[in-house]
DNA sequence: ATTCAGGTGCAAAACATTTGCATCTGAAGA
DNA sequence: TCTTCAGATGCAAATGTTTTGCACCTGAAT
């Protein structure tokens, strides 16, 4: 629902415009991490501009309401942020899964060994391999 | 020395080549993950191309040599890949501290969770956080 | 209705990385 | 040692992604 994603926007001091909710929109049904390029197809009718896009990925970011992902390709993909949770990639097609595995330990067993940080922010798991149907 | 770096090329089936062990060198003294350019300032006095240290490392992370590492920046990072860690990172200054720790059971937790792969390859976790030099 | 910090479009720039092609070289074999 | 050639390299140009400058517009606070 629109409410919701305004609320977002605002409680994060961004103002509520048509591109950003657009942008959010796409984020919302399509659940998985995507990219400029895909979310400026996506918004082919309302002219929307790509530098626009850009520009929104990362104030959504800086804002926690994206976050960026790594999958290991030229673009840069984001998702939301709200549900925290792990990728597994497929090496051949790209394809992506979610898993909702997190050890909570990992970033407590990181600190114990670090000696340049006091604290860890949040981490990020990628695991990588070929999906049944690129293996067939 | 020399003569491991010219038997780790030759064992992939890769020629032996001044390039090839200068870049090489390179990863050997700097144990952390370094991008293209990097080794490219690294290495002005012998005339290499930049485009040479791209090929090189492409080559090498197929024949396994290096690994790809994110760290969520501009450019791509590989390091060597004969020891298996991960990396906690700066959000403001990019330092990577490495760490050894490795929970073994995460690639079988990861693939229990999957419904679209039979085996995982590999996996990256990194940590990100704000070192104590920037929070001071 | 007024105001203005922040948002947007457009064009151009910046950057990292790749590709085409001619030339060179490592190393295998004669 | 000499020959041979697949693979390695340099150079220039192309690609593709992301950023920046700047003028104009708009949301939301007053
Ligand atoms: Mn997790
Ligand atoms: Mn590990
Ligand atoms: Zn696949
Ligand atoms: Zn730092």
């Amino acid at each position: 629902m629109k409410k919701d994603t305004s609320a977002k926007l605002m409680s994060v001091g961004l103002k509520v415009t048509p591109n950003r909710l657009a942008i959010l929109e796409v984020f919302s049904s399509d659940c998985r991490p995507i990219n400029a390029e895909y979310i400026f197809q996506k918004l082919q009718g309302q002219n929307i501009n790509l530098v626009t896009i850009y520009r929104t990925l990362s104030t959504f970011e800086e804002k926690g309401i994206l976050r960026f992902v790594n999958v290991h390709t030229d673009s840069a993909h984001y998702e939301l942020a709200e549900h925290h949770h792990h990728h597994l990639i497929c090496k051949d097609c790209g394809v992506i899964e979610e898993i909702s595995i997190c050890n909570k330990l990992l970033d407590k067993d990181a600190l114990s060994q670090s000696k340049k940080f006091n604290f860890i922010e949040s981490h990020s798991v990628e695991f990588f391999g070929v999906c049944k149907k690129c293996e067939a």
